[in-house]
DNA sequence: TTTAACGTTGCAAACGTTTGCAAGAAATGC
DNA sequence: GCATTTCTTGCAAACGTTTGCAACGTTAAA
């Protein structure tokens, strides 16, 4: 509508209302000490010019951005990308902006745009960590006014957290493997740099234990959080002496990798093998037959870790949170009782 | 390593280094009329001192932010996440750091959003724009020093696009379908607003006529890009008069609607009714029996829209380009001759 | 040796905002 | 009616950077 060419800053809207730059300031940031019928004329005057207060100048004089960074491994991931639409929602409606970044997992590249972050004086940082014992990492972290970690447990550090408890949905996940008749299950865990894979080889171990099934190590396979590594896993488990008769994967990519693997050698599911997902996607949500797979709610995780930000930035003297999310098993048909004769294949 | 508490302006480096503020901001900067010497002092002393110049300030001072805005309907949709990818990938390479938003495909909020980015200063703009036609778009747009239209086509626009040809791909999997015998084909299209949908109508119809098969209007369901809105079209379909013995779906939301409701009728793919996906996502790459898709390379997509941004930022006077990307169709096995008996179900 | 030309440097203004301080106006208490 | 308080307003400084301009020192040309 109004297609003034020049943009306008308080300058403008003090001549037209007949008062100085500061009171339109105040007048507009809501401030004590301005007469009422002032604000009202300094508002309409603002709005009738269409005024928008230039972020970089406020930015410069407050210290504050409005805008906040989420750093993750790679937003294509959907599990990251789920995240970040979920925060996004929330934090703009409170007129904060996201700004994204890919870590890659690598830790120092991680480190640099953590610095790159600060320097453009980001409020907050809302980060799932390449590696949660990075050197300085809390530090980095900590040099933000608020900021939440993305299920990671960073050590010293004073940030607020918001977690989920895997280990409930892949105890689940186990015993009802168990249950069907397996005795040799696999995980395909991924790294140990960060909590949920820790978590998955903890419960893991714990959890055969307690159902007196002996632990095997070959059974629990590390390494990186990728399809590749998904794959090969797979390759590496089903040329052991005894190969297992059930796989759970560690998360979406790892699953990905263990899924390809299985069709590349014409593997049956559940016939031959039963595979156990962790994190819903596309694939598990729709696949036939429907894959068993441990849940978690990734708009919860990306909302709630932008209310614990939004909750620090309007306090931040308040004592960091950790809060802690569910995740259940469903039970599909990607599972099913363990091939009778299970012998070692060539 | 150093941790300096305050944090250090050009002031502190012009102070360690014994020149004045603006010898240290010209040589860091590589402007000319420095002494070699002195650059170089002025350099070994800014980086002891950790030195990182102040964006806001020089946001101020300059204009530019070094930041570009990224508007999408969502970014959990893996189109538009991998899109994300790439685009950061290309444009931190060179320094620029990226802000996402969410349209959820609403004009009037992606014109909020456009503002909110342009009020922030940000240099550039890639956007896929809910609504190609939305009155005043193409202006907005252009008020930013650079802008890539993502996949769009807007009336009167100057801005660089980067298009893809949907039209090949899908051409393709019709000439696939018809000599399996098809002759009932559906098209579930999605938003006449953006340009995917409408080249895709506009090449299904031609591609029947050129083949000589009568088209029918019930074959082509318009709507919106959710997958609510696929499950609804297969069921409006399936009870037509004469069914069709082929679906394609227009993007992946629809065709996630699409698989879901014939899962829910208990069809069997491909022996009771044939399906075509346009992109390619994790459903369509893992899924058993794998799926026929249309597919293009969203990270080239991503990557040319970010390039093009950093050509018309280096050069703001070229003139505006048009890039236009392949798709292709690639037939596996979700896609079979149509049941000898096609007649109508209840 | 003087002048001109050039390369190098510093001063100070500007970007647009917020805010401490002081001054003015109005209202209250005596 | 005068002093005091309270509310309102404007002035000016500050945030950290870039950049036009003037001044300086050095070298080359005359």
């Amino acid at each position: 509508m109004n297609s003034t060419l020049k943009t306008i800053t308080l300058r403008e809207v003090a001549r037209d209302a007949g008062v100085s730059i500061s009171t339109v300031s105040r007048a507009l940031n809501n401030r004590p000490f301005v007469r009422p019928e002032v604000r009202d004329r300094v508002i309409l005057v603002s709005e009738a010019l269409g005024y928008r207060p230039d972020v970089a100048a406020r930015s410069m004089r407050t210290g504050t951005t409005g805008a906040v960074g989420l750093i993750v491994s790679d937003i294509s991931n959907p599990l990251f990308a789920s995240i970040a639409k979920a925060a996004d929602l929330a934090l703009s409606s409170r007129g904060y902006a996201l700004m994204i970044a890919n870590s890659a997992n690598d830790a120092d590249h991680e480190s640099e745009l953590i610095s790159t972050f600060r320097q453009r004086r980001l409020d907050g940082l809302i980060i799932a960590a390449a590696d949660e014992g990075a050197p300085g990492l809390s530090a980095r972290v900590a040099s933000f006014q608020a900021s939440v970690l993305l299920d990671r447990e960073v050590p010293d550090s004073r940030a607020d957290s918001v977690l989920s408890d895997h280990g409930a949905g892949l105890s689940e996940a186990i015993r009802h493997l168990v249950r069907l008749g397996h005795r040799r299950i696999a995980l395909i865990a991924g790294t140990t740099a960060q909590r949920g894979s820790r978590v998955r080889i903890q419960t893991f171990g714990a959890e055969l234990e307690r159902l007196g099934i002996a632990r095997d190590p070959d059974l629990c396979r590390l390494g990186e959080m990728t399809a590749e590594d998904g794959y090969r896993a797979v390759g590496e488990l089903l040329v052991l002496q005894e190969p297992p008769t059930a796989i759970i994967a560690g998360n979406n990519q790892l699953f990905a990798g263990l899924f390809a693997a299985i069709r590349d050698l014409g593997l049956r599911v559940p016939a031959d093998i039963s595979v156990v997902a962790c994190e819903e996607t596309e694939l598990t949500a729709l696949h036939n037959p429907p894959l068993d797979v441990v849940r978690r709610d990734m708009d919860e995780l990306g909302r709630t870790a932008a209310e614990l930000l939004l909750a620090r930035l309007d306090a931040p003297q308040r004592r960091p949170r950790r809060v802690m999310l569910a995740t259940t098993f469903e039970a599909r048909s990607s599972t099913a009782r363990p091939p009778s004769c299970g012998k070692a294949r060539t």
